[in-house]
Formats: C-alpha cells, sequence, structure tokens
DNA sequence: AAGGAACACAACCGCGCTACA
DNA sequence: CTGTAGCGCGGTTGTGTTCCT
C-alpha cells in the first residue's frame, strides 16, 4: 500500500531544512515546476526524499503563504470552520488563503484549544463543557469517539441536507433578471466565506466547497434543466461587477486542471484576507436564462422570503442532495 | 545564571485513496 | 483484477525558543 518509496531509501536527509536546501528547491520549482514530486529532489539536486519536498514547498516555501501571527478574525473563522468541518485541516486551510493546513493545525493544537477551554466551551464538540461533562456522565456506554471521527455539522448535513439552510443563515431568496436566482447569506463569517452560489431551473442555493466543489466543468446530469456547469454554460461575476450590469470575470485558469485549493488561491476573489472574500454568483448564460423563464420554479415564488419553511428545506434538500451526489461521483 | 517546563512550529510517519501498468 | 507508485491528509514527534522559578 502507498508507501513512499523513498522512505525506505538510506542517505537521504531528514530534519530541518539549510537556508541552501532551501533555495535549491525553490529555485527549482520556479523554473521547472514540481511536477512529479518523487523527481524533484534529484533534478533540484537534493538529498531529500520527494515526500520531504514537497512538505517544505507546501508548508513553507510557497510564495503565496502569508506570514505572520493569525489575526483574530482568522482565529475566529478557524472556530466556525472547525465546528463545521471538525480535524479537516486541509479543508479549513482552503477557506483560509495564504495559510496551510500544518499551520493551522499547530495553531489549534498549541493556541485555540486551550483559548476555548478558559472560555469554557469544549473544543471538541464546541459546547459549553459542563454540557459535555453532563454528557458523559449519562451516557456512560456511549464513549464520544475521538473529534477527527465524530460526525461534524458536515457530515450530519450530508445525511440531512434539509438542514443546510437554517445552519448556514440563508436569509433571502432573490431573483434577478441578470443575476438568476441567488440566496443571500446572512452576514456571519462563516456564511460570508460561501464560495459559490448556483442556481439551476429548480434549484437554488449556496454551496459549501466541499460538498458541491465548484468545479464548472462538472455537467449536473439530472433534470436535464440545463448544463449549468458545462464550461459553456454558466459565466462568473464577482464582487468587481455590480449586481445590474453584472459584469463578467472568467478566471483566465483551466478550472478543468485546478483543484479548489488552488482555484481560490488563484482568484481575485479568494487571494485576499478573508474578510474580503465575498461569495461567487454564478450567472447563467442569456440562453439559460431564457430556459429558467419556462421551467417552474419552487424557489421564484419565494423571493424576499425565508427560506426556513420545511417545505422549502424539504425541496431544497433533495436537490441539493442530488447535486452534492452528482458532484461527488464526478469529483 | 541555570535548568526545567511550557510553548510554538517544522517535519516526519503512517494510512487511505487513486491512477496506472 | 491486482500490485505498485504517488499524492494528500491527519496525527504525532522532534527541536528550538521563551518563560518561570
Amino acid at each position: 500500500m502507498g508507501r513512499h518509496s523513498c522512505c525506505y531509501k538510506q542517505k537521504l536527509r531528514k530534519g530541518l531544512w539549510s537556508p541552501e536546501e532551501d533555495e535549491k528547491l525553490l529555485n527549482h520549482i520556479t523554473n521547472h515546476g514540481h511536477g512529479c514530486w518523487s523527481s524533484v529532489p534529484k533534478l533540484a539536486g537534493l538529498q531529500r526524499c520527494g515526500k520531504s519536498c514537497r512538505l517544505r514547498w507546501i508548508n513553507y516555501l510557497r510564495p503565496d503563504l502569508k506570514r505572520g501571527a493569525f489575526s483574530p478574525e482568522e482565529e475566529n473563522l478557524i472556530v466556525e470552520l472547525h465546528a463545521v468541518l471538525g480535524n479537516r485541516w486541509s479543508q479549513i486551510a482552503a477557506r483560509l488563503p495564504g495559510r496551510t493546513d500544518n499551520e493551522i493545525k499547530n495553531l489549534w493544537n498549541s493556541n485555540i484549544k486551550k483559548k476555548l477551554r478558559q472560555r469554557g466551551i469544549d473544543p471538541n464538540t464546541h459546547k459549553p463543557i459542563s454540557e459535555v461533562d453532563k454528557d458523559k456522565t449519562t451516557t456512560t456506554s456511549n464513549k464520544s469517539p475521538p473529534s477527527s471521527s465524530s460526525p461534524t455539522n458536515q457530515d450530519f448535513f450530508l445525511e440531512r441536507p434539509s438542514d443546510f439552510s437554517e445552519y448556514f443563515g440563508l436569509q433571502k431568496l432573490n431573483f434577478n433578471s441578470n443575476l438568476g436566482l441567488s440566496v443571500t447569506p446572512d452576514s456571519s463569517p462563516l456564511c460570508s466565506m460561501i464560495p459559490a452560489q448556483f442556481s439551476t431551473g429548480n434549484m437554488v442555493g449556496s454551496v459549501f466547497q466541499t460538498q458541491v466543489c465548484v468545479k464548472p466543468s462538472v455537467t449536473l446530469a439530472p433534470d436535464n434543466t440545463s448544463n449549468f456547469f458545462d464550461s459553456g454554460g454558466f459565466s462568473w461575476s464577482g464582487p468587481n461587477s455590480s449586481s445590474s450590469s453584472s459584469s463578467l470575470v472568467k478566471p483566465n485558469h483551466n478550472l478543468e486542471e485546478m483543484k479548489w485549493s488552488e482555484y481560490s488561491m488563484n482568484t481575485p476573489f479568494f487571494n485576499g484576507s478573508t474578510q474580503n472574500s465575498q461569495p461567487i454568483y454564478i450567472k447563467s448564460e442569456a440562453e439559460y436564462l431564457a430556459n429558467v423563464s419556462n421551467i417552474t420554479d419552487p424557489w421564484s415564488q419565494s423571493q424576499n422570503e425565508n427560506l426556513n419553511t420545511p417545505e422549502d428545506s424539504d425541496v431544497f434538500s433533495k436537490d441539493l442532495q442530488r447535486m452534492a451526489v452528482s458532484f461527488g461521483q464526478s469529483l
């Protein structure tokens, strides 16, 4: 099973990296890209394994890394994200541009955990410690599993997406001839960084990237109401575009080839501070909009109404679930 | 000033997943 | 179908630094 072959090789350096090694690796990747990591050390003239090179690059040498202490806003965001995602550090890091999973993990273990305990909050459950103690005494047979395997809100959402809108505090449903359908999130830090909003003929919602990673080349097949996520069937608009004119900003990347974390690092919407990140509005093309108007849309009737009625949640969850499954299979 | 404790962070380890021959 | 290589992730360990007695 996936053991790195170089792990067995001898004569490879381990431990801290010297400035000379850093320079060699940096020069090599800057000039040639990393390509296959296992070949990097040889090509760069390093006595390291590829895995070690990869780690060094990702956690230390990458030029887009943000240096320095975490801001209170970042710490708050990490706490909120941890409540949703658990110890999925890479996913948390993907929402904090310039920060690495390792960095966040270290911060969590050395700093945030302690702060939460001081505030009387259990860092694993995010509940008041008194409540957690009570749970422990009442459910002696049910030992709580470690945080990494305990169900997070995200897992809960995957099973019961009807809670999605409630959890993320989706507030309003909007319809606009230029933007199509969109859901306005509330102003919580979590919602402010929800990366994408989607709409199709009969569904609308905000999608947390983990479930429905924005990979626009993926076609949403099931209901055939649109090829919304086909590369030709959507367009992007971002904070630079006003809602009325909706001038479009198309990322000049090959999204097909790009993972979300890379994408988020490279788009103008996400490469700033988290405070500045805003949802990307995905707008359909004119042709699509023309079709939309002919489709019975359960949401268009709910314009400017809260989304939290059971009926809304039910329809929404079914569509969302279908979409998540579709994406899950495609990713 | 010395030494031990606590802390912060870099790096490693082991596992799961995926692609590919 | 199966074994192997490579990648990525989360958990853990190691090491340097700071703080405290």
